[in-house]
This record gives structure tokens, C-alpha cells and sequence, in this order.
DNA sequence: TGTCCGTATTATAAGTAATAATACAGTTGA
DNA sequence: TCAACTGTATTATTACTTATAATACGGACA
């Protein structure tokens, strides 16, 4: 499903928390899947089943997958999650980012098309 | 200059390294202006001088200040910056967060007009 | 020469991250 | 029915990070 990187400096669960999110994102993990057990991942990963268990309780809490008792855990439609707050939040991450990018001279159009490239892509994958 | 806080679960020390960066960014803060000195900043946010050196020693590290013995700390003019690696990452960063507000449905002409408007900003302050 | 600067070191306390070992309860299929 | 799987919860331990504290050294400068 993926690997982490256990000489970067980030936590073990937020890597996870990412990878995982980038997957619903992207679309490669679809509404109402299933993901992997905790159990299952953590001997994948060969890490700590506490670790998956932390990391998927905070993808819960952020309204990415939900938990169903001994099922399994899931993807979450978007329809569940609180979309205002996370948007709001997402806006400023990307003020600051542009902001020091204009202070680099990144130019202009380059993010524009940046940002063209990524809604284009969005377009092939229309299952949400 | 800044205030922080504490109840914000994020270091301190990062804290204060994002405020000083926000403002060199913005042009608050000019290419060669001294900044306020380790233990003179740490008695004004009361809090302890090793901290506030931690921040100064990674905004040195990443570029953005540069200090003199004795003398100060100082903002760094930006031919100085090691600029191709920090806007490689802050690309990648931007990308992950544009992913996640198309995910989202934001519209793509907000965050078009968001850039925009950030970029006519910097034109007003042109002095680097 | 006293005062302010950056820098360095060592110690301590509190919080976080990760592992480990268990235990409980609900679901499911053989 | 029951074994095997699920999520969930708890407690303990270890290592690392964060923040504070108390000093100390050496350069700059009025």
C-alpha cells in the first residue's frame, strides 16, 4: 500500500495519517473501501499495532475514514466530513506557501498552471 | 514585534521562527535590519532565552537571518538563501494542499484569484 | 572597562512518540 | 457454536523532544 521512511524526523502516524489521506485524495482509495485492519498494516509496516491505531483514530477524527466495530475501518464519503473548518484552514497553508514563494520570485504563472495541472487531473477521475 | 501562544500545541520555537519568517517575507522586516537580540526578545515574550536561540539558529540554517558576534542577528538579503531546495519543497507542499481543496470542491478560480491577489500585494512593497 | 551581543554547555522537568503486552466485545464464516 | 478476525482500551516502559534554568566564554563598542 506504501512505505515510511523511519529516518525522517515526522512521526511514524503522521506519515501514515498522510499516505493514507493522499490515497482517499487521489481517488486510488475509493468511498466506502476498506483499508487495511491495524493489525494487518502494523505487520506490513512492521511497526507497533498502536501506532496504525493512533494514526487511524486522528484520520477519523479529520473526517477521512470511519471505524465500523469489528468490520474494519473505511473511507469516508465527503459528505461526512466537516469540510468548513479543514477548507478554512487549507486556505491559510496555502496563503503562507504563496507568499514566500512570491519572496523566492517563483513566478506568477507557474503556480497558476501548477494549479490548472492538478483540477485537470481531477477531471478524469470524477467518482465522488 | 509578535506575540505567541501558549495554548497553541506547536512549539514554541516554531512559533517564533513562522512569526519572524511571516514578516521577513512580508517585507515588514528589511534585507540587513537588525532584529530584536536573543535575550532582549526573550524578556519581551517572557519566556526563556535558549528558546528564542533555537529559533534564530534554524531561521540561520534556513537562510533567513544571518547573526554577527556581539553585534546582532540580522535579516538575511535573499542572494544569500539557499532558494532552488526551499522552493522545491514549498512546491510540493503547495501541490499536496491544492490536492486536498479540489478534493474538497473549492473552486479552482478562488485559489487562482487568491495567488493573484498575493502577487499584486508584492508589487506595492518592491524592495528586495 | 562595563555592558551588551552571540554562543556553548550542562542539568532538570514535563510532554510526546513508539513499543509491548493484554484484555474485552462485536462480526462472521466454517 | 466457536475460532478467527475486527476495533477499542488500558497500563507500563523507553527514548526523544521541548522548555526552563543557571552559567560561562569571547567579541564589539562607547
Amino acid at each position: 500500500m506504501f512505505q515510511l521512511d523511519l529516518r525522517e524526523s515526522k512521526p511514524l502516524y503522521e506519515q501514515i495519517k498522510e499516505k493514507m489521506k493522499e490515497l482517499i485524495i487521489s481517488a486510488v482509495l475509493k468511498p466506502d473501501e476498506r483499508i487495511p485492519s491495524v493489525r494487518e498494516l502494523a505487520q506490513t509496516l512492521t511497526i507497533n499495532p498502536n501506532t496504525i491505531q493512533k494514526a487511524y483514530k486522528e484520520l477519523e477524527n479529520e473526517g477521512f475514514i470511519y471505524s465500523v466495530r469489528a468490520k474494519g475501518n473505511f473511507v469516508a464519503p465527503l459528505e461526512q466530513k466537516a469540510i468548513r473548518p479543514r477548507r478554512d484552514e487549507l486556505r491559510k497553508e496555502l496563503e503562507k506557501i504563496v507568499a514566500e514563494l512570491s519572496y523566492l520570485h517563483e513566478p506568477e504563472e507557474q503556480l497558476i498552471s501548477t494549479i490548472q495541472a492538478i483540477y485537470q487531473e481531477k477531471e478524469g477521475k470524477k467518482d465522488d
